[in-house]
DNA sequence: TATGAATGAGATTTCATTCAT
DNA sequence: TATGAATGAAATCTCATTCAT
């Protein structure tokens, strides 16, 4: 007997986020996702259950590795700008390495192919955040409104910003990081 | 008849919207978008060379309505602040009232279905945003940075917060929009 | 605009009614039925929902047939003995006459393919029949036993006899025919 | 081990019986039949050539089966019309007993998937009651007819009639039984 | 012997688009 | 202009069978 080759399942993510980058949901055909993953078609249906599942699988697991990364250094008890300014550094610097990931969380946002489920269990990858900006806010250093809105204000905007780097409208360099980050706190500063 | 003519259009360019909305664009078929709009599928190509020509045109005159809304009332000349926070306002107000062609161009800003011609044009409909904002910068009532970043940090978290109401998470009464215009004043404001 | 073509839809019937006789249910892929029919894949789904449907569809239309065949030249009124003859002997020249629609309805009776629904709708064909029957119990000529019992000995043995037949091992001459029709109504005879 | 292997043969044969007769050939996977059969799809390969080969198997054990039956308590040199009850009695009784064999049987009797070698070898296993009719014959008690029409009138319908209780339309209780025998022995008998 | 992984070939069905009127 | 029929190409997914252990 052969053991279940665990590789065949990342190259088959891999194959999928690059293609679904490339060219949209719509046009990223099983067939090919197999192809460039080296697979047969036949064997992306013994790691996902259709092609809704392994988007969804997919999603999960790029919020897992975002999630991952931006509590590097993290620890709970931190000065909040502080603790914030590591997270949102190490986001951001996350993104900007893994390009392809991020654009394709950015292009999940947005599409009714990620179901409720898989979106909640993306968020729960934050919490310590969002327990951080509640301390902020006990502390009376954020300013006290909903957390989506805060979450609006520091963190979807870097999306845009990605986007526009990517169309060569704007970079994101070390300057305009810090740019983009002093914008976000101070949207959200008491 | 040039009118009958034009009801179709409207007719399909309407049921487009509706449609990917309700379910993407992978899954919004050009039979269907005709049935619902009372038209054959054939009648679609007498208006649009394709698929992706209609959603294209779809979306520019949607940014286009957006633009006319935008500028109600809005007089070039005005302070910055008042005149920002007019067209902010025109803005929130004319995508809460038709939140299908926000959503949809809200998808529409992540998905390689929509070419460079088209996200240009779409832009230019913002035009006296972006003169407004500069004329700030030189008055050094706004940020010195890039136009881009102030279009982040201002206008891209309402389509967040949208989505969020949407999911019940949220609500944009008029107290939270107010907040909201602060936080995005705040992130531009030096 | 063009009118829908109905000698599509028959030669799609034909085709499967061929090709499910040659080689079973299971082997007669809809590509080959469209192919044998002159016809696109997709031009089946114009006509049928799915495949089931058009096996059910062909199941109706050939009961249907059966039926009209049977009852040619019966009048209600006739003597029991001599309208089930007449009756039977329809049956017997029309099978014998389209020997793959009756093969068929062989194949049918045994598989989960056909639902209640169509059952019902064939048996309905044969009413007249079934109506004789009773008629030939009340008047004490036949058995007063289930109408399914009576349909059992009279034409379910003819389907073994054609099969027979198609082997080679019998041949439904007319002498034949005379043997069985006599072996059925001496089954059910009073 | 013999034993051992016999097992999962066994199972395997039982897990396609149930699942054939449950959705019928098309619609009866190998990989469904092991899973089913708590056996990997692997090893039915060990026991059969493949699918048609594991089909056309079963089909002739469950003849041979039924043959064993039929036969208990017959005595070669026994008067026709008893010996013929008998035997009629021991196959209605075996198949109200095992009415999924029975089920699969007259399933198989319209397939193109059991070859003819299997049907002539499953024919084999009813010898001696085509025997029995052959004295019949001789000593002038049955009609001087082909054995395919005297099959066809004494043992088919009973898969009607079976057929027709699955489906709640009729009973073969003991009366209808007594009844069943007589009209197909009224059909035969000179 | 026995397995679960893996697959190539192919099944059904869908869809953007064109045809014929 | 406008249509519903028609379709070729392709999409998703299945399945009998083989592989590697």
């Amino acid at each position: 007997m052969r053991t279940k080759n665990n590789n065949k399942r990342t190259a088959l993510l891999n194959s999928t986020l690059a293609l679904v980058n490339e060219r949209g949901f719509q046009a990223a055909p099983m067939s090919e996702i197999a192809k460039n993953a080296g697979v047969s078609p036949a064997t992306i249906y013994l790691f996902f259950k259709n092609k809704e599942d392994m988007i969804n699988t997919l999603y999960v697991e790029l919020k897992a590795n975002l999630g991952i990364n931006a509590f590097k250094e993290y620890k709970v008890g931190m000065p909040v700008k502080e603790g914030f300014e590591l997270i949102w550094n190490n986001i951001a610097r996350y993104r900007l390495k893994e390009p392809n990931e991020s654009a394709f969380l950015t292009q999940c946002d947005n599409t009714p192919m990620i179901n409720e489920k898989s979106r909640l269990e993306g968020t729960e990858y934050l919490r310590p955040l969002f327990d951080l900006w509640q301390r902020g806010q006990s502390e009376g250093i954020i300013k006290p409104l909903s957390l989506y809105l805060i979450y609006a204000y520091t963190l979807t905007p870097f999306s845009f910003l990605m986007q526009s780097q990517k169309r060569k409208k704007y970079s994101l360099n070390t300057e305009n990081l810090k740019h983009a980050f002093e914008a976000g706190w101070d949207a959200i500063k008491v």
